[in-house]
DNA sequence: ACATCCCATGTTATCGTTATCACACCGGCA
DNA sequence: TGCCGGTGTGATAACGATAACATGGGATGT
């Protein structure tokens, strides 16, 4: 909205249009509209003829008209955070899978974990008037309410199933993920948990998790230790030093919750080159089930939040309300937990 | 272009438009569009107030009016084969870097490793009017080509730069990689290689990446030893049962060319199963630096390609050339060699 | 044979914005 | 005084497609 200096050279010119079909097979471009739409009422005759032509002169639909004319605007605004790590580019593949077959094409942006950032990508995208909306998390602007009410379509929020959404919410019980896990660990026999997690601000979902698993620690009589955090991105290495210090810090540890597998495998290497037995002298667990995760041994306890499955299923909300089914869906994914070699038992 | 039963509820409504906004102020809708588009030439009096007005009517501007009128289209299409690893999310991320601070957005479609696919979601994509587009790969289809010579706007193909383009190409020197790898291999005392590839048809990035490589141990006189395939995804599984065949196989093998990371991490624990030790029995060698890597001991060598620099350049191709640079440009993206520590020497 | 209905096709208006041109109005200059 | 150029503002016509309604002619029914 605020480019001063704007010199582009102008649009492509010389495009083809309906009416050029039109005009070369005789006919009008309403029945051309029809042919191209697949509309029946139109004769075979003519159908063939249309479809012929079209092709042999290179005919682009022109979305932009046709959108404008009234037809249905077949985009789906999507925003994530961001595509740091595998969770986001995984559930848009079972996004674009659940959309597959119908003619709805997922528009990107980049909330990049903050509410305003996201409210504004959201405007940019609205303003192509799409026929719903996916967003990331139950926490959003003011602003973004508000649009997403004056917009009035379908909207679906992802991942996080803690709390009311908007319209539909597809997700995972971050908070029951923290109590499973918390429960395992106990039926395994571990008693003195550190948590090792990112400062990351604002992250709704590690902060729901970690408070199911705490609450649900205290109330068996086993408070965690304590936690450490750190900051950027996460990554092997990092987790590796964490789990050192944590080791230093309190050598009683005997199980270590991460907060993503790839803290957690800096976790383990860290308990190897201390030569800790794992899970016999201590346990450890992470989140997500990053694929990559399959080939270290022993396998690391963690909980696949289905990711995938996640995307699709918001794509499935968006078609069943888009063909009329009520506002207000709710689906719970549940996650499943991997025990792996990283638990006791 | 063929959904048989659309049922769609009529789209929204009562939205708020220039023309309402001109209303309220008393101004034509003319004047009302020129202020929001940041052109001058209309009094700071008259220009506060329709602001204010728009803000307040929670006004969001209709980009499909806007490009049919014949205002650029402010998106980029993008087509990528698909997001099962790191290597397109890291791309996208440079991508949408570059294109931080221009208006436009980038709007994703998935190729699938499929030139008649691709030229569908093009097909798709450039009903939407984009004003410029990205692909992956020199290869496509005839389709696909006359589509854009027809569209008539910047094109910009990544990843691969063994070849000519259809218009500005960013992308390393598979081949180059392959010629590097295989220089250092020499270097660093090993002799019997063993690729480690995808059975993944036409990926031709892979193909040129092991001919550098081949080519280049066949001229110093030390020829691989042969080469297993594997279908489907990689995974570190993978990566491991298919080293363990080719240690049994070939047991005279002293080096592993793998045709990523993943299978790389994989082939370095069956090493390590197969009590080899590395690199000092067996070398390896992997392809792309995914960051997980970090923490694996011994790290593993790699050939870093950047994909976050390629995106970023591409984006940076793409503004120049709407800003008046000519066709054709070329950036070659040096690949980053990482001997790691599976290297002899 | 005549009214009726349906089917294939055409006509017209419309979507919200921007390009383009037209028009006042103002100050300066000869 | 009259002409000129600039500067704000408005009127009008696209842009390319689709919705809604209109039309003509053949098949059908009685």
């Amino acid at each position: 909205m605020t480019s001063p200096s704007r010199s582009f050279p102008p649009r492509p010119v010389s495009k083809i249009s309906q009416s050029d079909i039109a005009a070369a097979c005789g006919v009008s471009e309403m029945t051309v509209s029809r042919v191209l739409r697949g509309q029946r009422g139109v004769s075979g005759d003519i159908a063939a003829r249309v479809r012929n032509t079209a092709r042999s002169l290179g005919y682009v639909p022109n979305r932009i008209a046709g959108a404008l004319a009234g037809a249905r605007v077949p985009l789906v605004a999507v925003i994530v955070p961001g595509m740091s790590n595998m969770v986001f580019p995984e559930v848009l593949m079972g996004l674009n899978a659940g959309l597959e077959g119908s003619d709805l094409q997922a528009v990107l942006g980049f909330g990049k974990y903050d509410t305003a950032t996201e409210a504004q990508v959201l405007a940019e995208l609205l303003a192509w008037r799409p026929s719903a909306v996916v967003l990331t998390g139950l926490e959003h602007d003011d602003t973004t309410r508000a649009m997403l009410a004056r917009a009035d379509i379908p909207v679906v929020e992802i991942m996080d199933s803690d709390g009311t959404g908007i319209d539909g919410v597809v997700g995972v019980s971050q908070h029951g993920v923290g109590v499973a896990m918390a429960r395992a660990m106990i039926a395994a026999g571990h008693r003195n948990a550190v948590l090792l997690r990112s400062a990351q601000q604002g992250d709704r979902r590690q902060d729901s998790r970690f408070r199911g698993f705490e609450e649900t620690l205290r109330a068996a009589g086993v408070p965690v230790l304590g936690s450490l955090s750190y900051n950027g991105a996460s990554s092997v290495p990092k987790g590796r030093a964490l789990a050192a210090t944590a080791l230093s810090h309190w050598p009683e540890v005997d199980f270590l919750y991460c907060t993503n597998d790839m803290i957690a495998a800096g976790a383990l290497f860290a308990l190897q080159a201390a030569g800790r037995k794992v899970p016999e002298e201590t346990g450890l667990a992470g989140f997500s089930g990053l694929e990559f995760l399959d080939g270290i041994t022993p396998r690391i306890a963690t909980t696949d939040t289905r990711r995938f499955d996640i995307g699709r299923s918001a794509a499935r909300m968006i078609l069943s309300r888009l063909a009329g089914a009520p506002r207000g869906a709710r689906e719970e994914i549940t996650p499943r937990l991997d025990r792996g070699q990283t638990l006791r038992g």
